[in-house]
RNA sequence: GGGUCGGUAGUCUAGUUGGCUAUGACGUCGCCCUUACACGGCGAAGGCCGGCGGUUCAAAUCCGCCUCGACCCACCA
């Protein structure tokens, strides 16, 4: 053991790391009899690099993992990732340059799969470098054959049940990845455009409709004004001409044209947006396609079919213009929905699609809501939100290659759906046959060749998890969950979605409590991101600091708030291990050869320090309880900095360079307490920066507590023997002296190293105590005060009423 | 338009079951390399607690209105 040398984060971060996996510190055992702890780790998505968001959130569930680890449960706590789904695809389409509708299915697949192989063991080390206290061998990957069964195996449950369905109609799609897209998955974006009047006309007469999209027109199937609308009171009923395509529609009335939008007249289009939706259901109209599923106009826009729709867009406001059909185009900015993956304008394309029927269930999912323990509370409400505010059923199909397929074929002959055999999941359909022929007796199949939504297996994650475990009983008593832990942005999808799967296999809400944690923002307050270029790399930042100092950082905000990312925070975080390194290499190097007995007398100084240990252990394990791992932190460094290096350590000093000017057991009282006090504060610290408590707990303590890891020791209990009024009353005066002097040291610009002998054994300390009397008054209704022998001076003062004196020995 | 959260020293933040002098960190200024630590110690300066009004003996804290910001949802011809 090597006090000398300065702790090296970088050498000792992976140290232990290394160890931790090699001694399986953190493995779940399930035959263990104590209580469980489970969480439903998210999987990080393989698509995006680790960014220091992740470890803001990871970090704050790691500190609920370890607490209730060092308190004695047995946390079943997983990895995964979620290398599944649209967002891996358009990843590995990029960084392979290649278009997955261009190539070989069967090839293409192969590719994303080498792909994420390539990249998955540098992508999971991030997480293990930030001293994550996942059981790794606990680990699922969305895309491998354990996940595709169990998604597979969910489909086929829910198809039993009854609970997805298959139809043919106006739905979301994204044309720049070609496939349909869910509600959950739109974003707002304020785009230009401009907003044109364009000439219809009805009996030869002109009248003017308001559109942002002409490139429409030839989708054209109706024109709507409002009911009470006098100027068009005489056109209802009539037909009305397209211009360009010279398509006849009716001019219909209905309550949602809005007579102060535009100029009141409206065209309805199959489809621009979902009133068109709305309004071809209510009138029976007919279905025009203009747009294809890649974004370009359909032969119905004849010489503009082919072209993507903004050139339509362009062309079509040129002609109108140039035929003097274009009366008026303004510039204006607009909030229109775009596909959160890839930016583009959606579309309402008319497509045959499986969804899971939801909207039936919204009073079950509000209730189901309510029975799981929000942390912050109002988180619940951006649940609540949402499911109040759903229009569509889950859509699961995805026109794309890579992906968990459905298990199932379609009988070419009478249509019927067939499913897999359970026992053969997981199934591709596209490769794999039927084992037995169709009830129609026909042996002709055509497979379905969409994958399902990564959300559908997401959305399993408890399952995918437990699944993990051999033991059935343990299984069975892993769910539901106890906590399920992530960031407030995918309350929506994920959160929503595994509640959904909760309620529809087990009929039981998936996890007890959900910890919702906040964003980290940018220096400024400002969401990070790739294209503003303000993002930060965590393992740059551990590089330059040390992840323990980062986990610190992320300790620093309340669960659930956003927190700007400032360098200097991560600094002080290092500055706190680099403190609790040097105030534990002293303590260590005085303590050689103590075994932590303790002493028959204990010192009323120490007594002070061992009560504020206690108070700060209660308040400590109460904020972990709650998930108050910021006002833990808070406390334990209170403790730490303040009460046991700024003043104990003083204070105790003497007695440890000079033990010869003390008895023994005064000097065993001392190593009692410094004893008690610094494994304390290690093992408070430990679940936020588990390196370098780690670290120092090995230098001395784990072989006297017998253990191989902090992280797998006894979490500090409050101890009611500790408790010392007055103790506390004559430390915290001790405390208030020392600081008095100090002022009055300063004041009189007397040096720092002038003996607190020569201030105190004169007359001066009057005048030093005087000035403070009143704030110190409290403190000094003791009559001794006994702080160790700074020097051999013994002074009582009294301030006139005779009730407070000092004795400093 | 609906909802949620928040506005506390230059910056970030604690405190909100109402009650002594409003917490801490970073930054700033002064002194100090004292045998754990200069990534340190000691001291100091810095706040009409977003605005207005109300309740109360007493409001950063409770109520109302306003304002600014972040986010979620809806609308988006």
């Amino acid at each position: 053991m090597d006090l000398s040398k300065k702790y090296d984060s970088k050498e000792s971060e992976p140290k232990w790391q290394a160890l931790w996996e090699k001694e399986g510190t953190y493995s779940f055992d399930a035959k263990s009899e104590k209580p469980l702890f489970s969480i439903d780790t998210p999987p990080p998505t393989m698509s995006g690099a680790m960014h220091i968001g992740h470890v803001f959130s990871y970090s704050q569930m790691d500190f609920i993992a370890r607490f209730r680890r060092m308190q004695g449960h047995n946390v079943f706590y997983p990895f995964g990732t979620d290398d599944n789904g649209l967002p891996t695809d358009k990843m590995v389409e990029k960084l392979k340059k290649v278009k997955s509708s261009r190539m070989q299915r069967t090839e293409y697949v192969k590719l994303v799969l080498s792909t994420l192989d390539e990249l998955r063991p540098k992508f999971v080390s991030g997480w293990k470098n930030i001293g994550i206290s996942c059981d790794f061998n606990l680990y699922y990957s969305t895309i491998n054959p354990h996940c595709q069964r169990i998604s597979q195996k969910s489909f086929i449950d829910l198809y039993k049940i009854e609970r997805v369905y298959r139809k043919e109609m106006p739905f979301m799609w994204c044309p720049s990845c070609e496939t349909a897209v869910a509600q959950v998955e739109l974003e707002d974006k304020e785009i230009e455009s401009s907003f044109n009047d364009i000439v219809f006309k009805v009996d030869g007469k002109e009248i003017l409709i308001a559109t942002t999209r002409p490139e429409m027109l030839p989708a054209c199937v109706a024109v709507f004004v409002n009911p009470d609308d006098k100027r068009y009171k005489d056109i209802v009923g009539k037909e009305a001409e397209v211009p360009i395509f010279k398509q006849k529609v009716p001019v219909l009335a209905d309550e949602r044209a809005d007579p102060e939008k535009g100029t009141g007249a409206v065209m309805c289009c199959t489809f621009g947006d979902q009133t068109d939706i709305e309004w071809f259901k209510a009138h029976n109209l007919p279905l025009k396609v203009a747009i294809t599923k890649n974004g370009k106009m359909s032969e119905l826009a004849g010489k503009y079919a082919g072209t993507r729709v903004k050139e339509a867009r362009k062309e079509i406001i040129k002609d109108l213009e140039a035929a003097g059909l274009l009366k008026a185009s303004k510039k204006i900015t607009h909030a229109v929905n775009v596909h959160e993956r890839c930016g583009t304008e959606m579309e309402i394309l008319n497509t045959k699609q499986w969804f899971i029927k939801i909207l039936d269930m919204k009073n079950e999912l509000l209730s189901a809501g309510k029975k799981i323990r929000w942390l912050p509370e109002h988180m619940r409400s951006r649940y609540e939100n949402w499911a109040n505010g759903l229009q569509w059923d889950w859509s699961i199909s995805r026109q794309r290659y890579f992906g968990v397929a459905f298990p199932i074929w379609y009988c070419k002959k009478c249509g019927e759906v067939i499913l897999a055999n359970e026992k053969d999941l997981p199934v591709d359909p596209t490769i794999d046959s039927p084992k037995k022929p169709c009830k129609c007796g026909s042996n002709d199949f055509l497979p379905e060749r969409d994958v399902l939504d990564t959300w559908a297996t997401s959305s399993l994650t408890p399952r995918l998890a437990i699944e993990l475990v051999d033991d059935e009983t343990m299984r069975k008593k892993l769910y539901p969950m106890t906590l399920r832990p992530q960031a407030h942005d995918i309350i929506t999808f994920w959160l929503f979605n595994t509640v959904v799967k909760g309620l529809l296999h087990t009929k039981e809400v998936p996890w007890k409590n959900a910890m919702i944690s906040g964003w980290a923002l940018d220096p400024k307050g400002k969401k990070m991101s790739k294209s503003k270029g303000n993002v930060v790399e965590p393992a740059k930042v551990i590089e330059r600091f040390s992840a323990d100092a980062l986990r610190f950082w992320a300790a620093g905000s309340r669960l659930g708030d956003d927190l700007p990312y400032k360098e200097k925070d991560v600094h002080t975080g290092q500055k706190t291990v680099t403190k609790l390194w040097n105030a534990s290499k002293f303590v260590i190097s005085n303590l050689e050869g103590y075994d932590g007995t303790k002493p028959k007398k204990i010192e009323e100084i120490d007594a002070w320090a061992l009560h504020k240990l206690n108070e700060t252990i209660k308040d400590s394990t109460q904020y972990f309880d709650k998930y108050e791992y910021s006002h833990a932190r808070a406390k334990t460094e209170k403790f730490f900095w303040v009460v046991f290096c700024d003043n104990y350590l003083e204070i105790v000093k003497d007695r440890l360079y000079n033990a010869g000017n003390y008895s023994d057991e005064e000097v065993a009282s001392a190593k009692y307490a410094l004893y008690n006090c610094l494994l304390g504060i290690l093992k408070m610290f430990a679940p936020l920066m588990p390196h370098i408590t780690e670290e120092t707990y090995q230098l001395f303590f784990a072989k006297e507590e017998g253990k191989k890891s902090i992280h797998n020791s006894e979490w500090p209990v409050e101890n009611k023997e500790r408790e010392n009024k007055k103790a506390l009353e004559s430390g915290d005066a001790a405390v208030a002296v020392i600081s008095a002097i100090r002022i009055y040291k300063t004041k009189n610009q007397l040096s720092p190293n002038t003996p607190l002998k020569e201030v105190i054994v004169s007359e001066k300390l009057k005048a030093v105590l005087e000035p403070v009397a009143s704030a110190v008054q409290c403190a000094m209704k003791v009559e001794t005060v006994s702080f160790g022998k700074i020097n051999d001076a013994t002074e009582e003062f009294d301030f006139g009423d005779g009730k407070y004196g000092i004795k400093v020995q």
